[in-house]
DNA sequence: ATCATCTTTCATTATTTACTGAAAGTTCAA
DNA sequence: TTGAACTTTCAGTAAATAATGAAAGATGAT
């Protein structure tokens, strides 16, 4: 295989990947194309190598930056703006999961405890309510401390630690 | 908050979730309805409490039931097929990482060592898209791992167990 | 302080995804 | 073996989501 018939099905599989995960499949492709060019790119490259619209790529490089996936550079002499993705895996992964943290888990967390104020708590009906809703909240919470430490953690240590002790 | 706006907020909550996550909203509701119905219902029993149509019910049940998630149960005396979700979350939530391993993570990673397959792999350019693709590899298999083991692991002992390893 | 270059916005349009409902299919009691 | 009760399918339609492109907004070199 051609490198360049790898790359474009990188970045392809990428956005379909992106895809099943909620995430808009241009978004991905943009960022699976950063990450594999060696050198930053303009939003021009962007809209050449993918076929898309200006206005697309800057929407999708802006939601890129705001999950911090995606960083501006400026190249000294030129006046346009160039972009770049962190190559480091391991960091790419902990920032998806910081944000998806953010933005999802913690406000369930907090929409579920408030369903946990119902009225009649003693009713055999709001019982079993309040066992599920409990039971989604405790998963929730694990899940919430599990990913703090792997965000804390450096590199991919804290995987292989754990690896080791229950392989 | 009355017993059933609790309920009807848990089953809208739970959509909007899933559909950050790639899971189609109806899907999602069902599956909220399901979890929080104390006995089996039926495909009349969701069409009226969802307002949706019979024909959107029996695809996303037969889905639901695809992920093993929801089972079909028999009421003796009764023509009509029922349904039931499984009320223990950790087993919930180990189907949906097990099947989602199986569906996207493991094509993935296929996918993956094919690109690996490059003519002149000894280019710079070449190189460097090697390297990106043998870390999103490495970094899949580890999470495959991980994945594994969590499944095995029963309830929630697992996560127990290593928060207190790492707290 | 002008203007060419580059970036951003957003109303419109296109694409994708999900839903409906009626018809076809199945099942089983009588 | 008929037909009422129930389930499944899927072509057509609706709703949600994403993309375009032209116009407005910046920016900075001269």
């Amino acid at each position: 295989m051609k490198l360049e018939e790898a790359k474009q099905q990188f970045i392809n599989s990428w956005g379909a990947f992106g895809t099943q995960w909620g995430i808009n499949r241009t978004m991905a492709q943009i960022h699976a194309l950063l990450l594999i060019s060696t050198i930053p790119v303009t939003q021009d490259d962007i809209m050449e190598q993918l076929s898309i619209s200006r206005g697309n790529v800057n929407m999708n490089i802006r939601d890129l930056i705001g999950w911090g996936l995606v960083e501006r550079v400026i190249v000294s002499g030129e006046r346009k703006e160039y972009f770049t993705a962190d190559k480091n895996i391991w960091k790419v992964a902990t920032q998806i999961i910081k944000e998806r943290k953010k933005r999802e888990l913690d406000p369930m967390l907090k929409l579920l405890s408030q369903l946990e104020n119902i009225d009649d708590k003693k009713e055999k009906d709001a019982k079993e309510f309040l066992t599920v809703v409990g039971d989604i909240k405790k998963l929730g919470s694990h899940a919430d401390s599990l990913l703090d430490i792997m965000i804390k953690a450096e590199e991919n240590k804290f995987i292989n630690g754990v690896l080791k002790i229950f392989k």
